[in-house]
RNA sequence: AGCGGUAUCGUCUAGUGGUUAGGACGAGAGAUUCUCAUUCUCUAAACAGGGGUUCAAUUCCCCUUACCGCCGCCA
């Protein structure tokens, strides 16, 4: 067998989407276990459309997924360049070639007149395909057409190629993921390969650079089914070798149409802003059409290469569905090691100084904060109490504090907690048998826990008592709590 | 409209011509913990519908339905 090469082609007008992502998953995965070369390639042809930001997006959100590649625009390799825009005078040798062998003609037609026959057969519910009226224009016609200043895009010729090569009108191939497709290709129009202003169309570049990268497989969404009838119709009429194809099913949003904006996040790099570890989304996403042998569905890219098999991906489409996403996120965030945490939840610290922590006071903060997160960003609002001298008394707490029972807690806590020696061992220690003093009288530790968490950091739930208290010292506790008794007097 | 594709719990899926149709997330109930979370235990939840083929169909075939995609001088 030759050597397997696929690639990942996004065109970048918009940031790395999270189905761009699947799909370069999908070809990476594949490649991985096949022992074969991962191909990147950027498709912008529109320059309206493009940006460099998004190219920039676009790699940085690849690397981040640990997709890798091993040819492509920055590292380059034997086949580029491995941006289109500069493989423009490689094109029209190869359109040449099609018109001289009669695959391709030129057309003349203004975008007028085929918007006007486009309108014509929706009115009429008739699907539109082009009516081929340049095929057969005389030399005359066409210097006479030339002369009036027209320039002419080229189309390719469906029927020539596929009565050339093929013994009916239909078209078959194998693919790798739906099995045997076909198509009647006297119901496609003959489409255009080059554009009026000499740049290639979509399926006539792809097919010539997949064909001059030596791409073997060509694993992308199905959204492109129908572009594949058409392009290996050029790659036959060229005398190139057609590679094997295997079409993925679409992620769909929860309402069951295209992931949009509405929906949330659609770019890598916007689940990433939000709070997802790229290491949950990749995992995450191969799990949409693909399910692990042993059902351990934890796994790392490199362990899903393994045990990676393309044609056991599902081939229907699925739904992103955040709950699972979440969850493994939160699973994620629990096998970090607590340094690495306290990197990454930085960029989610900004609202506060840091500085009034030491390291000590930090690292701990976080060994007590990390476990509920299930988006790094929650840590946000899970540590306000550790700042500042006061702190925001909520509603819940309110109503804690307004008992009788609390106050009483309190003024306890004041009195005893005065000789305490401030470590969290200590502390450990003190509270429990100051519950328990509670707990005598009658008042659950919950209770008692409760006036003294609502004092300290203005809420009924969140990290660790004791760990907190150690944290922010006894001045800042005896100050929160001197606030609450005075405020209730 | 035409053409192509898809159809197992709410979601992602496993699976088989004969199974108590399995797992995960989510949901519900309970236990543990100072709270939240974790952890543990338990529960509910699916073969789209109709025809065939067959001793037997969720599995194979056909039709219907639903959904998705494509029909650009976009990619």
């Amino acid at each position: 067998m030759s050597e397997v090469r696929v690639r990942i082609a996004p065109s970048p007008s918009g940031n790395l989407h999270i189905g761009t992502a699947r799909t370069a998953l999908f070809n990476y995965l594949f490649a991985k276990k096949n022992k074969g070369t991962f191909v990147l390639r950027i498709e912008d042809t529109d320059a309206e459309r493009t940006k460099q930001e998004y190219i920039d997006n676009i790699f940085d959100s690849l690397k981040a997924l640990g997709l890798n590649w091993d040819e492509g625009p920055d590292v380059g390799g034997p086949y580029g360049p491995y941006t289109q825009s500069e493989r423009f005078d490689i094109y029209p040798k190869y359109v040449q070639e099609l018109l001289d062998k009669g695959f391709a003609y030129e057309c003349f037609c203004t975008q007028e007149e085929l918007d006007a026959e486009k309108e014509e057969a929706a009115k009429n519910k008739k699907p539109y395909v082009y009516t081929k009226k340049c095929l057969n224009l005389t030399d005359e016609e066409k210097a006479k057409l030339r002369a009036e200043g027209k320039k002419p895009a080229i189309r390719f010729n469906i029927e020539k190629a596929q009565k050339a090569f093929h013994e009916t009108s239909m078209l078959t191939f194998d693919d790798m993921v739906k099995g045997k497709l076909h198509m009647d290709t006297s119901l496609l129009g003959d489409f255009v390969i080059m554009k009026s202003n000499g740049t290639p169309t979509y399926n006539f570049a792809v097919v010539i650079d997949d064909m001059l990268m030596k791409i073997s497989h060509v694993i992308r969404g199905e959204d492109h089914i129908s572009n594949t009838f058409k392009q290996i119709l050029i790659f036959e009429a060229l005398g190139a070798e057609v590679p094997k194809f295997g079409h993925l099913g679409m992620i769909l949003a929860p309402d069951r149409s295209k992931l949009s904006k509405r929906h949330g996040a659609t770019a890598v790099s916007e689940f990433v802003e939000k709070g997802y570890l790229t290491e949950a989304l990749i995992n995450f996403v191969a799990l949409l059409g693909w399910a692990p042998s042993d059902g351990k569905e934890i796994k790392t890219v490199d362990e899903i290469a393994q045990d990676f098999r393309i044609n056991e991906i599902s081939s229907s489409n699925s739904i992103f569905e955040y709950d699972k996403l979440n969850w493994m996120n939160s699973h994620y965030i629990k096998m970090l090691s607590i340094p690495e945490l306290k990197e990454r939840l930085k960029p989610y610290l900004k609202k506060y100084d840091l500085s009034e922590l030491t390291d000590a006071q930090y690292t701990r903060m976080v060994e007590v904060t990390y476990e509920p997160l299930t988006l790094l960003s929650d840590i946000t609002d899970a540590v306000p109490y550790f700042f500042g001298e006061d702190v925001v008394i909520e509603d819940k707490a309110k109503e804690v504090l307004e008992t009788e029972t609390s106050q009483e807690v309190l003024k306890s806590f004041m009195e005893q907690a005065k000789d305490w020696e401030w470590t969290e061992e200590n502390l450990h220690e003190k509270l429990e048998a100051f519950r328990g003093e509670f707990k005598a009288k009658g008042i659950k530790p919950k209770v008692t826990m409760w006036a003294i968490r609502a004092a300290v950091t203005g809420r009924t739930c969140g990290a660790d008592m004791t760990a907190i208290l150690a944290i922010i010292g006894k001045d800042k506790t005896f100050h929160r709590v001197s606030e609450v008794i005075k405020q209730a007097v």
